[in-house]
DNA sequence: AAAGCGGGGGC
DNA sequence: GCCCCAGCTTT
C-alpha cells in the first residue's frame, strides 16, 4: 500500500525533475557519492560545473586515491568545508583498501566510510543503487513537516518523530522506493522551498496539512538564529586556504598571515586549527644561526620566533 | 544535545 | 544584511 502523498510526488517528478549529470544514465556509484559529499550543504547550482571537472579528472576512487592532497583541495576550490575534501579522499582510499576499488553495497559498510553520515549512506543506497533506503535530508524533513505536521519547518535536529513518518512513506519495492526518495527531495527544491513555497505548483497541495491550515509562520522563529560569519574563525580559515590555493610555493607565516584579517591571536588559532584538521601543512622548517649568548631570555618570544620561520602550504 | 565548520546567491 | 543550502564530526 502507497501512502496518498506518494502517486501524485512520483507523477510529478516524472515531468519536473531536473536533468543532473548524477542523474544521468551513464552515472556511477562512485560519481553519485562524491556528488553527495559536494551537496553537504551547498546548493545544486554551485556543485554541478565542480562535479563535472573533478569527475572527469578522477572519475573512480583509485584516481582519487593516488591524488596529491593539495591538488585535491585545490580542486575543491571554494564550495567550501573543504574538509569534506580531505574525507572524501580518504574515503576514496577506504573503498581502494577495504573493497578492492568498488562502492560497497551495504548501508553499514558505506556508514563506515570517511565522510559518509546518515544521509549520504541512505542517499547512496537509493540513488547508485536503486534500493529502498530512509533518506532524509533538509528537503525531505521540510516537505514531511508541512504536508504531515502542518509546521511550516520543521524543528532544529532530526526528531524521531520525523525519522518514524519518512520511514511510514518510504515504498516497499526497491525501485519505488529510490524513485520516491528522489522525487521528494526533488519537490522540496524545487516546489516546496524554505522561503517562498510554489503552493500552486505542488502535486499534494490539497492534502498538506500546513496549507489547509492557512500556511500559519513558524512558531520557533525568533528563536532560530544563525552562526555570524563576519570576523569568525571561520571567514579567517577561509582566506588562509584561499592563499595556500593559489600560492605555488610554500609560504612564510609572516607572508601568509599578513594576508588575512583579524587580530594577530584569531589569524595564529585559525593557523593552528587548520594544521590540526589537516587542512593546511608545515614545511622544512628554516634552520635560522643560534642567536648565540641571549638564547635563554624569554621561551614564549623564541617560540614565536621560530613558528614564524616555518613555511605553510597545502598537505602534500 | 550542541557547537564548529565555507561560501555564495537570493531576497 | 539576513537566510538558506542533498550534513558530518567531535565534544
Amino acid at each position: 500500500m502507497l501512502h496518498p502523498l506518494v502517486p501524485p510526488v512520483l507523477a510529478w517528478f516524472d515531468t519536473a525533475a531536473r536533468d543532473l549529470p548524477w542523474r544521468a544514465a551513464d552515472r556511477t556509484p562512485w560519481g553519485v557519492l562524491v556528488s553527495e559529499v559536494m551537496l553537504q550543504q551547498t546548493p545544486v547550482a554551485r556543485v554541478e560545473p565542480l562535479w563535472r571537472r573533478w569527475m572527469m579528472r578522477w572519475p573512480t576512487p583509485a584516481d582519487l586515491a593516488e591524488e596529491s592532497t593539495a591538488e585535491v583541495l585545490r580542486a575543491w576550490d571554494r564550495l567550501g568545508y573543504p574538509r569534506r575534501a580531505l574525507r572524501l579522499q580518504e574515503c576514496a582510499r577506504a573503498v581502494v583498501e577495504r573493497h578492492d576499488g568498488e562502492l560497497p553495497r551495504t548501508e553499514a559498510e558505506l556508514l563506515a566510510l570517511p565522510g559518509v553520515g546518515t544521509y549520504t549512506a541512505a542517499a547512496v543506497m537509493a540513488f547508485a543503487h536503486g534500493r529502498r533506503a530512509v533518506v532524509v535530508d533538509t528537503n525531505v524533513r521540510r516537505v514531511l513537516s508541512r504536508a504531515i505536521a502542518g509546521d511550516a519547518l520543521p524543528p532544529p535536529s532530526l526528531t524521531r518523530g520525523e525519522l518514524r513518518d519518512a520511514a511510514t512513506l518510504v515504498p516497499d519495492d526497491d525501485g519505488t522506493a529510490s524513485r520516491w526518495s528522489a522525487a521528494v527531495m526533488e519537490l522540496g527544491a524545487l516546489v516546496c522551498t524554505a522561503r517562498s513555497p510554489r503552493c500552486d505548483a505542488c502535486p499534494v497541495a490539497e492534502q498538506c496539512a500546513w496549507r489547509r491550515a492557512g500556511r500559519p509562520p513558524d512558531a520557533l522563529a525568533p528563536v532560530r538564529r544563525r552562526q555570524a560569519w563576519h570576523g569568525t574563525d571561520r571567514q579567517v580559515r577561509g582566506r588562509i586556504m584561499a592563499e595556500l590555493r593559489a600560492a605555488d610555493h610554500p609560504v612564510p607565516a609572516e607572508v601568509l598571515l599578513a594576508a588575512v584579517p583579524g587580530d594577530e591571536t584569531q589569524r595564529r588559532r585559525c593557523l593552528a586549527g587548520l594544521l590540526a584538521d589537516g587542512l593546511v601543512a608545515a614545511l622544512e622548517p628554516l634552520r635560522r644561526p643560534s642567536a648565540g649568548a641571549a638564547d635563554a631570555e624569554d621561551a614564549d618570544d623564541d617560540a614565536a620566533v621560530r613558528d614564524d620561520a616555518v613555511l605553510y602550504g597545502l598537505p602534500r
